[in-house]
DNA sequence: CAGCATCCTAATCGATACTG
DNA sequence: CAGTATCGATTAGGATGCTG
């Protein structure tokens, strides 16, 4: 399904940056296989935000990157940076040396998504304990709701 | 793994929103476990994205969201909705009527939440050519380098 | 060091049937 | 209408071993 070979533009004329106010009309949500809901699973998906993140402030090596985000298998960084290379938003520059070296950078495309990326993980750290406070009566609610005569 | 009962509060005063950039020290990459990356797991997912766009706009009923959200299943679009309400980002009204009527809004919380959520989409609806663009060439570059004698 | 291939498990998701 | 419960299919993802 998610096939190489540039599966069907359906939409030809949408990158008219100027009006900020496309909201109104608000037509995204319609199919499945809508682009901007592929690339925004691609983006928003559990370790590419990560990665941005993390070389939005330097270039990284593939071996840094594995250190750096902790959790991560040397498998799924390796997905994750070559969704990210074929999606034009890091450059792998390869260095011809006895010990390979190899480094990832944001690329052009990529950097213009830096602001974005920061306002959510800033959202995110801003509002974790209202978040965490919700889990917690929500969950509260539902056990209370559970053994009413306990 | 994604137990209930508020999993270990690791960072106490996080909420300080006045600095803009505290991303210079950039500590949010580190534990796995790390809140600000489960919530970001959260709100970033494949339908959560979409569910909170659509009631940035309006009120909307079970089925309501159920036709707009293209391609999903009633049980995804249960799971999602009881995800966000669970973390406090939309707000379930039952009302008792006899054909039985449930709106979900979004809450006070989940409202900070839309100018960051429609950055996101504002940037992947304009850069999408490029994106495809991006794939492309790539896909390209893997196939001349797969056959080069063919 | 970088990273691809393989195997295998665990989690996700969709379809269906049933309930208040 | 608005879900819940169950099951089967699909996929993501981790561990490991091998290559340039």
């Amino acid at each position: 399904m998610r096939s190489p070979g540039l599966p069907e533009v359906t939409d030809p004329a949408p990158a008219s940056a100027a009006d900020e106010k496309k909201w109104e009309a608000f037509q995204w949500d319609a199919r499945e296989d809508c682009e901007v809901r592929q690339i925004l699973d691609r983006i928003a998906d559990k370790w590419s935000l990560l990665v941005i993140a993390l070389l939005e402030e330097e270039t990284l090596r593939f071996g840094e990157l594995a250190r750096k985000v902790d959790g991560i298998s040397k498998r799924m960084l390796t997905v994750t940076l070559r969704n990210l290379e074929r999606d034009g938003l890091i450059q792998r520059t390869i260095y011809a040396e006895v010990p390979p070296r190899v480094e990832y950078r944001l690329s052009p495309l990529g950097c213009t998504l830096i602001g974005t990326i920061q306002a959510l993980v800033l959202w995110t750290e801003e509002h974790q304990q209202q978040i965490i406070a919700a889990r917690a009566a929500f969950d509260a609610q539902l056990e209370a709701r559970a053994e009413p005569t306990n």
